[in-house]
DNA sequence: CTGTTAGCGCATTCAT
DNA sequence: ATGAATGCGCTAACAG
């Protein structure tokens, strides 16, 4: 493994090598060498002339071109990974899901960050497009802005009429391939085992209205309330942004106003940390005697609030990987119907709920 | 596969459509339909031109093939970043600083993760050099590897020389450009603070020793400690990994072997939680109360722990911008000495930290 | 099994 | 200001 340092000779750096001197220095054709480092399946390459081009290849400190391979062969060895925020535990797990699988098959994984500025989503898929990505995983949610959806749905067409792949996490456009997150059962989930341990006033937190997976989330909620026999009284919810702050401050006005509520469904972790401290700090609500809270996604750092974090858990790596795997799978010569790959939500009831108080 | 020319009519979608093509629907050459799509400063186009270029790009939803231009210019428009785990939120801040920078510059970010394998951070610099990225950041730790670091040393050697560029966060070789994170300083800033409570029996939960960051960081707080008149009994560090686990596991051999420690220094945030975790479920030991503990990064979560993670703070996604501003500044025309942004860190006091108990 | 040849899509001299 | 001609490094037929 180790270099056989013999320098002091004409061959400089690994730099700038190509390919056609790698050849020549094994005294070879551009194609044979060509065969024996990038060759695709069919090794026929005779033993000798490929171990000569090999250790050419070690000694010139060849490092193929990439922008040229992809330009030849019209394909690149490269996926997108658009989120909203990298930063956000949610993305974070998803990514490293997708970056492990990315691994596996030798694939590199242009990221970008939307920072949940629209448009940017769009921005950035031209941009892959133009890298020539093979695929492009949409990890951030949709949204209902009917003019901004068309346009990135054109983009994906666009993209797809190119042999490029997309898939996306969390429902978003039944067309496309998804790999769909619990994201309505979870929300029913979370309904049901508040309602089990004894709650009846059910109030929600919630995410950006125009974010699809706020509204499959509610709308979870919204449905186990009914199927129980109760409803979801508009002014039991109070939206916020998907950050801590946005949820420490809905979660503030949600209690001030609605002091009724004994449990509170948060519509993801990020911002029901932020309830929890708002609760806590602002209100002197105690969490699970006064109220009890429950949040969503089960994002690594919910088990270390204190209480800890009841939640609903989303197997968000496996997602990530599930991803990657679908845009890689059986090649899409079944353009039949795009496929769906459903993840399951648990309930994961920690410290933060507990049955409501006495009255 | 795909079929050149004898096109019956203008291609369809904005599927492969080329700069030739956009020339000839604007009845221009290909070399002014380039000198306005992607001409680079120059400006010499006649506005008549210029226009019947543009709106032909936008009929035919022209997109760029980025591939082809890196081939033809020999440089791309991508940065590579290393990190170790993106789902780390250390990482997580350090890339959304980057990527923020990044978009400024209209720059693609392809991202790595190491998961902290050995070996993957030379493996994946050689990828990015592969794709002919237009320069690297290592986000992550060096080591104490001689022969790790020897061969990364010449494997960014070999990248330089190809023009590439390499900055790393937080020192690992002074000959390269870095973004210095104040590891020893905030290990000195920790231990004083626990001193000035009235500490003067303190421990480290430390991270693995062969990362740079960790010997800074421990070098920091004993060199603090001695300052003090005091020293850092080997005894009173016990190791474990960068992970939660890793923070709890230690946390609670270091208290139960030393019982009379009363301040203890964490090497990192998310092994804080776990020490958190350790020293109330674990050890029943009451923080701060029994035991003082200080944390380090300040993660984003760090203040939603209970009790509040009081902490050394570190500017991750200052770093992570300034890193990508270094590697596009000033050319390194002048590589006289390796530039060098110190950051500095700051003792965030919480509610882990009080003054110890009585005896 | 190995060498020849013709592009891939675009940036860039070099003329005009 | 604009066009014609070259070549970037590599892959993929297509011969031998």
């Amino acid at each position: 493994m180790a270099n056989p340092r013999s320098r002091t000779r004409p061959a400089r750096t690994g730099s700038g090598v190509t390919l056609q001197q790698v050849a020549e220095h094994a005294g070879v054709s551009l194609a044979t060498a060509s065969r024996v480092l990038h060759g695709s399946g069919t090794r026929t390459v005779g033993e000798e002339l490929r171990r000569r081009v090999e250790s050419a290849a070690e000694e010139l400190r060849y490092i193929s071109n990439a922008p040229a391979q992809a330009l030849a062969r019209s394909t690149s060895a490269v996926v997108g990974l658009i989120v909203h925020d990298v930063a956000d535990p949610y993305f974070g797990a998803i990514a490293a899901g997708a970056m492990r699988a990315a691994r596996e098959h030798r694939l590199m994984v242009m990221i970008a960050a939307t920072f949940r500025e629209p448009g940017l989503e769009l921005e950035y898929l031209r941009g892959l497009r133009a890298q020539r990505a093979r695929a492009v995983i949409l990890a951030g949610s949709g949204t209902t802005d009917a003019a901004a959806t068309a346009r990135l749905a054109e983009e994906i067409a666009g993209f797809e009429a190119d042999g490029g792949r997309v898939v996306c996490i969390g429902e978003r456009d039944p067309e496309l391939d998804t790999v769909a997150m619990a994201n309505h059962a979870g929300g029913g989930l979370a309904v049901r085992g508040l309602w089990e341990l004894g709650h009846r006033r059910i109030g929600v937190v919630s995410g950006p209205e125009e974010l699809l997976t706020v509204s499959q989330r509610l709308d979870g909620a919204r449905d186990a309330l009914r199927s129980l026999g109760a409803r979801l009284d508009p002014a039991d919810v109070r939206t916020g942004d998907f950050t801590r702050a946005g949820g420490r401050a809905a979660a503030v006005r949600l209690l001030t106003e609605r002091p009724d509520l004994t449990g509170v469904l948060v519509l993801n972790d990020v911002m029901a940390a932020g309830a929890l401290a708002g609760l806590r700090d602002d209100l002197g609500l105690s969490v699970p005697d006064r109220v009890s809270v429950v949040g969503f996604d089960d994002v690594p750092f919910a088990a270390d609030l204190r209480p800890s974090l009841s939640t609903v858990r989303l197997p968000l790596e496996a997602a990530g990987e599930a991803a990657l795997r679908l845009l890689l799978d059986p090649a899409p010569d079944t353009p039949a119907s795009p496929r769906r790959i459903p993840l399951d939500a648990d309930l994961v009831l920690r410290g933060s709920t507990a049955a409501p108080p006495e009255r």
